[in-house]
RNA sequence: GGGCGCGUAGCUCAGUGGGAGAGCAUCCGCUUCACACGCGGGGGGUCGUUGGUUCAAUCCCAACCGUGCCCACCA
């Protein structure tokens, strides 16, 4: 006798999330140690920022991790789910610095050290605040192996990873034109810089000829750069300008006189045809200045401020050379921010008449994704990695299948992004961060090693010297990042978990981070861990609001999980509100709070059928055990097909990615398959021998199916029924080959669901009350189908008689069940009936009269047509008998 | 300029080369002994437009329109 809690009406998630999820924990399920005997199954955490707040895309992005996780480990997979932080090295930085600001201090006079200090205090305090948000959501990942990117082991990997590039020529310092974030004061890498759209000006300015002669208009954006121009740039076919073409042309204001020369890289068509060009701040002027050999004189400082006079680029302020071309003239502009100085100038060019026009235009701009500061492009002395000797390899993996995306697209765009690489420019003007392994002699002479004894030792050796400064520079975020699936396993040692658990099955993360992240981790990956990172990228959609508007707090648009679904829905409402939503071939997930709702209420209704169970005064089995096959009624073995069905369905889907086809596929068998009929179908006499046992049975695989979108509230019910195992978590999959499948009677509860419609249908038109029975006449063949007759009297809460009548197979009896009302209205509805059938049967008729159709289509398709033409018909046939028996 | 996604019921979205679906919303009826966080029933769509392939197209192909995203040095 299996005891029979007392449970409450409504499942709570509230009381029960937390309760399970401490159990869990103390009883470290989702922890696991290599073990070669069976298959590892391992996805690293794409590490969150130590800044960061849960926000719905780790509901939507972390839930599948979870998901697959937990599938995995009931597959009987050595699976592991490895959590981590990442430092976020400007990101932290900026919350530090503005913290100090708050106290009116600032991190130059903190000092390094104590400032580094501090950041860790941070990183103590609420570095760990997502962690709790996650625990709270239901996430299962191994706490226990924890990894931040600063940890001592994965800053040796960073090291180890950064001298051995070194030492192999794949990183060199060099001057080049940088993304400089003003407000950060540090360098980004082009994947740092995003773009937006705003409305600016196009602005026209005459520059004359040198011999007083009209010269040429340039069109720009940015006038305060053309302090510093070298050159305008044509192009080479232009005829507007051919006679310009190696004559000077001269600056307004201050006079000084430039080259004009020819360039391909001119749009003739854009603007006026002719270019400003300024090397030291803007891109494509760069490369041109590179082709023409011009010089680089720069006039915006790192601070975002105009400099008089220009200066030529050293890494060595004090070394910095002035340009004193003209620097009087330039005086006015002095230590101006260059929003301010590009108004003075456009002032004061207006006020010379050089100003020819000011078109409105929209443009994009440059901005860090850090700070949201206007990126100044500015010369600098960095260093980089030259990245196509690494991506040649990233490229093989992936054109070799070695590595696939989902959705497979992803993968062209991953390719496109590789074969356009440019080298990654690595070192940030930051404090926090990992510091480069380099150091200097006076006669700055360049020393990489992992210690600083180690650069010592160099030092002496090479150059007779261990007077050493460290450079100050700190490695880019990414440059850890990209180290992750490796140095997360205990990477450069041979630890087990590395030997055993990489390459990992599974990455999932954002398209946005396609190339900053993954095809990072793809080319360290491949150069220092011995292969691919993982086998399969799994690339979810984006979140955005219910009108597709990008979720943010400027708009008043953004949903917390932690404090707006959580409470209201619970983890598992959350969760599998928002993986319903999830579609393959989608790029975007537009967040509906309804389908939350849904899926509270959907735990609610699985949590009365489980009430439902324990009430019945029937015994329960042990776990998993089914009456003996001949007990079984039409309607068990009808639910019993319908659940193998429904975890094939599940399995595919979790198998393919499609999240939400197998939340899909759990709600319409649970709600309705389940609940709805075969639960209403067990309150029939027939049923009570063996319902117990069945709804037992079915209920406990279903959770299982179920439990990796859903883990408390399935746990829940798992514990309550009969079950084996301490906890869902490490129960295993529900297993297909013990779920026998009965097709036939399957079909036969088919017909018994489309008459009960019927009769539904009927009482409702027949204004029969809920409460009263309805008559229905049954033809005495199918009497001695006791079950199938019991159903349709339940189901359609039917007084049964019998006519004399019916026969052919179990099917057309079912169909030949009628209800009983009084003649006008029977006759109006047989009427609506018949009409309905004559199109259906006059639709295939004419079909299967079409020779063409029968011809060429394929045999099984003509036959499927047949044989509904056949049933149409006696339907039809039936129908008609029974309007013409009630007219005599 | 290149690449990609999406246009199906009022809303958000499934789906299929052969009789248009779900949830929510709406309307009607029910405190039916698991559940009113519920149960039963109904209404509502020429599947973006135009062509093509096919015996057959909402589905495959092309063009177009609308919409969103990614990449690229248009000043």
């Amino acid at each position: 006798m299996t005891a029979r809690p007392e449970l409450p009406k409504t499942y709570d998630p509230a009381e029960v999330e937390p309760r399970l999820y401490a159990t869990w924990l103390a009883a470290r399920v989702f922890h696991e140690d290599p073990d070669p005997a069976r298959p590892p199954f391992i996805i690293s955490m794409p590490p969150p920022n130590i800044t960061g707040n849960a926000h719905l895309g780790h509901g939507s992005t972390y839930t599948t991790m979870d998901v697959l996780t937990r599938y995995h480990r009931m597959l009987g997979e050595n699976a592991d789910w490895i959590p981590g932080q990442d430092h976020a090295a400007i990101a932290t930085e900026a919350v530090l610095v503005r913290e100090l600001a708050k106290e009116g201090r600032t991190r130059d006079e903190l000092g390094r050290a104590k400032f580094i200090e501090l950041a860790w205090q941070w990183r103590e305090q609420y570095g760990g605040a997502i962690n709790e948000s996650f625990k709270r959501l239901g996430f299962g990942p191994d706490w226990e192996r924890e990894r931040f990117t600063m940890d001592p082991g994965l800053s040796a990997a960073v090291i180890k990873v950064f001298v051995d590039l070194y030492d192999d020529g794949l990183i060199y310092r060099g001057t080049r034109l940088v993304n400089w974030d003003p407000v950060a004061q540090s360098t980004l890498s082009d994947a740092e810089v995003e773009d937006e759209e705003r409305d600016t000006f196009l602005w026209h300015i005459r520059y004359l000829a040198e011999d007083g002669g009209e010269g040429l208009v340039i069109a720009t954006t940015r006038p305060e750069t053309y302090l510093a121009d070298v050159a305008v740039a044509v192009h080479p076919d232009d005829a507007r300008y051919a006679h310009l073409i190696g004559k000077n042309v001269v600056l307004p204001i201050v006079g000084r006189a430039i080259p004009v020369i020819a360039d391909d890289a001119v749009d003739p068509e854009f603007g006026t045809g002719a270019v400003k060009v300024t090397p030291a701040h803007d891109q494509t002027d760069y490369e041109i200045g590179q082709r023409h050999e011009l010089p680089m004189p720069t006039v915006i400082d790192f601070d975002g401020r105009v400099t008089a006079p220009l200066w030529r680029y050293d890494e060595r302020p004090e070394r910095r050379a002035p340009i004193d071309a003209q620097a009087a003239k330039m005086a006015a502009y002095a230590g101006l921010d260059r929003f301010h100085a590009r108004k003075r100038i456009v002032d004061d060019l207006r006020a010379l008449g050089a100003l020819v026009d000011e078109k409105p235009y929209r443009t994009k701009l440059p901005l860090s994704s850090r700070s949201h500061a206007v990126i100044e492009p500015l010369l600098s002395l960095q260093w980089w990695v030259k990245t196509k000797p690494l991506a040649e390899p990233a490229l093989t993996a992936y054109r070799d299948g070695r590595v696939r995306f989902v959705p497979e697209r992803f993968g062209r765009t991953y390719a496109a992004m590789l074969e356009n690489i440019r080298d990654w420019n690595i070192s940030r003007q930051v404090w926090w961060g990992h510091q480069l392994p380099v150091w200097y002699t006076p006669n700055d002479d360049v020393v990489v090693a992992d210690s600083e004894d180690e650069a010592k030792r160099i030092a002496r050796e090479r150059y007779g010297t261990d007077d050493l400064r460290r450079d100050s520079d700190t490695l880019d975020t990414w440059f850890s990042s990209g180290l992750w699936p490796f140095s997360i396993l205990g990477w450069p040692e041979k630890t087990p978990e590395l030997l055993h658990w990489y390459p990992n099955q599974v990455m999932i993360t954002g398209r946005e981070i396609i190339f900053l992240w993954v095809a990072r981790m793809m080319m360290l990956g491949l150069r220092f861990a011995g292969g691919i990172p993982f086998e399969t990228v799994f690339i979810a959609p984006l979140v955005f609001d219910v009108h597709g508007r990008k979720m943010s707090k400027s708009l008043g648009n953004a949903i917390d999980p932690m404090t707006d679904l959580v409470p209201k829905y619970g983890a598992d409402g959350t969760r599998f509100g928002i993986l319903r939503q999830m579609r393959l071939e989608s790029q975007e997930l537009r967040f509906d709070e309804r389908y939350c709702d849904e899926a509270k209420r959907f735990a609610t209704k699985l949590w009365n059928a489980l009430r439902y169970t324990c009430s019945l005064p029937e015994d329960l089995p042990g776990a998993n055990v089914l009456p003996p096959r001949e007990k079984l009624t039409v309607a068990d073995k009808w639910i019993i097909t319908e659940l193998r069905a429904c975890v094939e369905a599940v399995t595919r889907a979790y198998d393919g990615f499609q999240f939400g086809v197998a939340a899909d596929t759990l709600l319409q068998f649970g709600w309705y398959t389940f609940c709805d009929w075969y639960v209403e179908a067990t309150k029939a006499p027939g049923q009570q021998e063996t319902r117990a046992a069945v709804l037992s049975f079915v209920l406990n695989a279903f959770v299982r199916a179920m439990h990796p979108i859903a883990p408390f509230v399935t746990e829940e019910i798992w514990q309550t029924l009969p079950h084996d195992g301490a906890t869902i978590v490490t129960a295993s999959w529900p297993d297909v080959a013990e779920i026998p499948s009965f097709p036939d009677d399957a079909a036969v509860f088919g017909a018994v669901i489309e008459k009960v419609d019927q009769l539904r249908n009927a009482r409702s038109e027949w204004g029969i009350a809920p409460k009263d029975w309805m008559r229905v006449e049954i033809p005495a063949s199918l009497e001695p189908e006791r079950d199938v007759v019991e159903a349709i009297a339940t189901l359609a809460r039917a007084q049964i008689a019998p006519y004399d009548g019916g026969d052919g197979s179990v099917r057309d009896r079912i169909l030949a069940v009628r209800g009983v009302a009084d003649n006008a209205k029977l006759r109006e509805r047989y009427a609506r009936d018949i009409a309905r059938l004559e199109s259906e049967v006059a639709r295939s008729q004419k079909k299967l009269a079409n020779e063409s159709f029968v011809a060429k289509a394929s045999a099984d398709v003509v036959a499927a047509e047949r044989a509904k033409l056949d049933d149409y018909s006696r339907e039809l046939e039936r129908a008609r008998g029974a309007l013409a028996a009630l007219a005599s």
